[in-house]
DNA sequence: TTTTTTAGTGGACACTTGTACACCATTTGT
DNA sequence: ACAAATGGTGTACAAGTGTCCACTAAAAAA
């Protein structure tokens, strides 16, 4: 510790020429990706401590705080991009043609892609969705039913199950919704490169979704005959 | 740090004369019950620490180790006594009268009570199946299982869906197990004396039965006529 | 230009955690 | 009666945590 003050980094801050909110924007996103990144090795988010992100993302504990206030302000970010994300799906499945043959199945299948492909994202809410801090299991459980809304508000524009009153029509999407998450924690701690239990399992998925339909339909009837 | 070593107390520990096994037993049974206390509190079991945990129960850290190597330890004697307690309920279930009138909404009543009877231990379960630690996720799923199988078995013993296949009729199985979960966390953070709001609660949960269950029927019939 | 803002740094703090070791006092087996 | 086993205690330590303060250098504003 004798000499002089060792030289001071001169931070080596620009690679590129980006305005200075735009390089706040890099490190806050390298920070929410440093939290995610550290979930799909194993821990729980409700575990993460605010260093171990920091030290994740390549940063001084410090510089957390510029962005959010704690782990649990992050977390709450998280639930939005993944609510963003499931709004994607939501939107994708519109597009899809009314009723061809096979539409289930076909669903099904685009839904277990989207997942595999934002693992992270539905890692995270489905581990926090009832585990952790009450703030996140909050936000998510909001997020859950505005999912299951929308996709009611879909199932009325389509004119399907038309004699189910609103009620019933909006806990038939979240048995199907509750389906769907639980399939998606199935998928994701799916080892890789198993076709066989892959197709198995999405099987399993399809004739959930039926029996759900199917008792739905049953239901639609009887208010139906009540008329 | 003057005088003499302050005087011991003498541990003022036979309030009883019990066996020592037996009160070995007692601060064990007291360590889980600590575990449990803490969760009620609004704390995530992996997030529970070892010292926090043998504070709740009035006992030294180092006293933990005499009855569990870590945490993931003591949660696993958590998993297996939830399992019991799961058992004793399909046991009453069993009891109960083959298809009166209104069973389905009967069966739902005492189910919610037995939630609410073992709260803590439904908090434990559902707060930890898809959350923490990797080894306890799995440990409660097999339980889950177990129990989804036994009831898919008790299906077969009173002859309902007997068209169905094994792995069909698990596969109906595994759903109303689902919906009881999902129920069993509604439940859970349901404000005390909400009458209202309970009743709407279980009338849900009873259409979301019905649902999976005329779904079944349907599947079952279908089965037949193939053969 | 000069001044102000601000994303990020570095060091320090009080505190908690899991674990190790030596020790005790009572119960237990002989 | 004596020795062994054992449930529980107390102290200590290294490591990790969240947060505070002072600081810097670059960007933005004046």
């Amino acid at each position: 510790m004798s000499a002089a003050i060792v030289a001071r980094r001169p931070a080596l801050k620009n690679p590129e020429p980006l305005t200075r909110s735009a390089r706040k924007d890099v490190t806050r996103a390298n920070l929410l990706q440093a939290a995610l990144n550290l979930m799909g090795e194993g821990r729980s988010f409700t575990s993460l401590g605010l260093r171990e992100i920091a030290r994740e993302a390549g940063v001084v504990p410090n510089a957390f705080y510029r962005h959010f206030r704690n782990t649990d302000e992050l977390g709450l970010v998280l639930v939005e991009e993944a609510g963003i994300t499931l709004r994607r799906l939501l939107r994708e499945a519109r597009k899809m043609d009314v009723a061809p043959r096979d539409m289930l199945r076909r669903s099904v299948r685009v839904y277990q892609e989207h997942v595999k492909l934002n693992r992270l994202q539905f890692l995270f809410i489905s581990s926090e969705r009832s585990g952790g801090s009450r703030i996140l299991r909050l936000a998510i459980r909001n997020d859950v039913t505005h999912f299951t809304n929308e996709m009611a508000q879909d199932f009325r524009m389509r004119g399907l199950y038309a004699r189910l009153p609103t009620a019933s029509l909006q806990m038939v999407c979240g048995m199907i919704v509750m389906t769907m998450l639980a399939a998606a924690t199935d998928i994701l701690d799916l080892p890789p490169d198993q076709a066989l239990l892959e197709a198995e399992m999405s099987e399993n998925f399809v004739q959930q979704l039926r029996i759900i339909l199917f008792g739905a339909t049953r239901l639609n009837d009887a208010f139906a005959a009540s008329a």
